[in-house]
Parts: structure tokens; C-alpha cells; sequence
DNA sequence: GGCATCTTCCTTGGTACGGCGCATAGGTCT
DNA sequence: AGACCTATGCGCCGTACCAAGGAAGATGCC
């Protein structure tokens, strides 16, 4: 038996991993809390111990599984070389992330099919609503810094090409997710980006 | 109490515009037969009288729901004037209906938010991917139809192409219905059109 | 350092709850 | 009368959550 604090971490994060596996592939309503202990190697008291409620579970797999993610944004609003470059690294990394990363891919995942997005959610909507609107204000400071130097080409506001960005992503994201094989995501990918500066008008 | 054929087509359709609200505005686990019993004003025997279960009750809502956007894609195969007549129609519609038709709305929301998309859901997977191939072909034919009639200028496959227009309305619709409170769909639906064809590369 | 005690972590039944689906019965139209 | 539609009650099942207990590290005291 273990006792130690290192092992109980190490507990709760099997416990996190099999959850984040189950909720993705099954759905958070079918996936119990006996399948998760199962799936884990433990039984259901220690998911009690470590995590208030399956509820709280869920909140404790999305916000682990979008680490990728908010590491990705962070590392994006704190500028590199020029705008557009922080941009197009941006989509790059976003698009292979989604392809490669099987953290990443997960929480998109649960989020976009394997949830019911219901009032009782309110939590994690809030969290997500929140990370949605700071990738769109990232998008639209470097739009904004884009503009001011002259390296692209619109009549459009910052604002609204900063939500347009994201919507972009999104839709790609979403598609992709729902009908894998509709298309091959890496092998579209630098169609994707390319048709991005497109929309955006970059001047060459 | 009600015996004519008509009373029970009318109860059919009670029932399914009940489950249409509660599974839009609930989701798919918490809506219960009860309740969409109560919703309609009768009692769960009927339910059972119509629809086999609750999955196949799902399935027909969804199909009842998704009834305006299937006449649009057929609409706007069935040609009109020229492709980017058509295209801009099926765009401008998308937006509009979303934006004002409940039940059009209401198909999107169920499926993109109030759905867990498991194995369970097969019949129902097999059903919107055969619809998002429809569509995409669509625009894959209006594009190439276009590209020959030299109305828009690109070096892109209408393939693709067909498949960007697809991800570029889904991002929208998806990041709308997922914080409707972001942007004001109505206000926007301009916007989106316009930039959707420096997308495409309209000539003017 | 050695012992007693506390705390942490986990196991295992048990319970309460609520949903689906069916069976049975009863009404109303043709 | 018979087909069609609707109401109601019950059985079965699965799930979340809780309770009592236990085993071993951690901690305090001498």
C-alpha cells in the first residue's frame, strides 16, 4: 500500500490521465467513475479523495488536457521577431499540435463532441469563454501591430479580424475533428496557413 | 381525448418540437422522456407509441430539425444565376438563418453543444457527415464553375477550396453558439461575407 | 533514536435515486 | 367490433456518493 506523497501524486495523475481517456473517447455521460478507477488500476475511493465530485473531475481533465494550449497563447502574446511571424507561428503550432499532440487533440475533443454544454457547466464555460476571448485579443494586438507596420493590406478593423482569425482555426478544428477522414490534417495544413494570410492580406 | 390521424400527427409533432427544445436547450442526458412528456402535455405513453426509443426519438429530431438547412443546399445545387450568385446566396442565408430562424439554430446547437458524438451515435454520425460531404461538394462545384468563368482568381483545387468554404461558415456558426454573447451575429454577417470572398478571391 | 499518535491515502460494501422500457388497461374514432 | 392512440404503474438496472475501516508514512515528544 502506498503512502507516500509523491505516490499519491502520482495516483491522481493516472486518475487525470484515464479520465482525460475516457471522457474523450466515451463522452462524460457514459464514462463512470467505476470505469475511470477501472481504466486507472485503482478503485473509486481514491477519485473521492483526490477530486470533490465527477464534476470536479471533469474540470480538473479539461484544465490539465488545454496546458498545451494556454502554454502556446502565453508563449504567443509575449511577441518574438515580427506580428506576422508570431502569427504564422501561431497557426503552424496550432495546426500541428492538433495533428501530433494527443493531449492537445484530446481536449478539443471533449470540448467540442464529447460534451453537453448545459447550465450545468458553468463553470467550464466560463474558463473556456475566457481562453476564447484572450486568443481573440492576442489575435487582434498583433493584427493591430500588423497593420501599424504596414505588412498587411485591409480596410477590415482589428477587432473583427481578430475573431475572424479564431473562427478560422476554429472551423478547421472543428471540422477536422468531427469527420477525421474528410481530409488529411497535415497534409492540409500549409493549405490552411496559406489561405490564413490570404484572408488576413499579407503583403509579400 | 384525441383519435383522428390527424390529432396524432398532430401529437407526433407536439412531441417532436418538445424534444427539440429540451434536447437544444438541456442537452442529450439530462433531457429526460418525462419531461419532454410534460413539455408536450401528454404523457410518455405516447412517446413510446411513435418512436421507438429515445435514441430513435433523437434521430428524428435531429433530422425534423436539420429540414432548412438541407432545403438550402438543395436550393442552391439546383443553380441559380451565376456560382458566385449561388455561393453568396447560400452564404448570406447560412448567416441569416442562424441568426434568426429558431429551428435552424436549434439543429446546430444540439449537434455542436448538447450532443456527447460516441460510438452510441453512429446512425446519427453517419447522417451529418454524409451532409457536410454535400455541402462541400457544393461549394467544390460553384468553385470550379467559377474559377472556369475566370470569376475569381486562385491557384488553389476547388477540392480544397470547397472544404475552406465548409470550415470557414462551421467556424462561425460553432464560435457563435458557443458564446453567443462574443459578437453580434447580425451585426457581423456582413463582415464575414465580405471576407469570406477575399478567401475565394473574387474579382471584382 | 524509539515510541505513540496523528494524518494521509485508499479499499470495500452499502444506499438512495432516477431513468428507460414494458405491460396492462382504458378510451375514442372508424 | 376492432384498430388506433393514450395513461399509468412497476421492474430492472446502473450510477453517484457516502461511511466505516484499515494500513502505513509523517510527526511530536522524551
Amino acid at each position: 500500500m502506498r503512502r507516500t506523497k509523491e505516490d499519491a501524486e502520482k495516483t491522481r495523475q493516472t486518475v487525470l490521465e484515464a479520465a482525460l481517456k475516457l471522457f474523450s473517447r466515451d463522452g462524460y455521460s457514459l464514462t463512470t467513475l467505476s470505469r475511470i478507477a477501472k481504466e486507472a488500476g485503482c478503485s473509486r475511493g481514491p477519485i473521492y479523495w483526490h477530486f470533490e465530485n465527477k464534476d470536479d473531475l471533469y474540470e480538473a481533465v479539461l484544465a490539465y488536457s488545454q496546458e498545451p494550449l494556454e502554454a502556446l497563447v502565453a508563449e504567443c502574446s509575449g511577441m518574438r521577431e515580427t506580428p506576422i511571424e508570431a502569427m504564422d507561428h501561431f497557426i503552424e503550432r496550432w495546426l500541428g499540435l492538433l495533428a501530433n499532440d494527443r493531449k492537445y487533440r484530446q481536449s478539443f475533443e471533449i470540448l467540442l463532441n464529447k460534451t453537453e454544454l448545459t447550465d450545468a457547466m458553468s463553470r467550464t464555460l466560463k474558463r473556456e469563454r475566457a481562453l476564447t476571448k484572450s486568443i481573440i485579443t492576442m489575435f487582434r494586438d498583433l493584427v493591430a501591430q500588423a497593420a501599424d507596420q504596414g505588412l498587411i493590406s485591409t480596410q477590415e478593423a482589428p477587432e473583427d479580424l481578430g475573431l475572424l482569425s479564431y473562427t478560422y482555426l476554429m472551423g478547421i478544428t472543428q471540422t477536422w475533428l468531427f469527420a477525421p477522414k474528410l481530409f488529411s490534417l497535415k497534409q492540409q495544413a500549409s493549405f490552411f496557413q496559406r489561405q490564413f494570410w490570404r484572408l488576413l492580406g499579407k503583403l509579400n
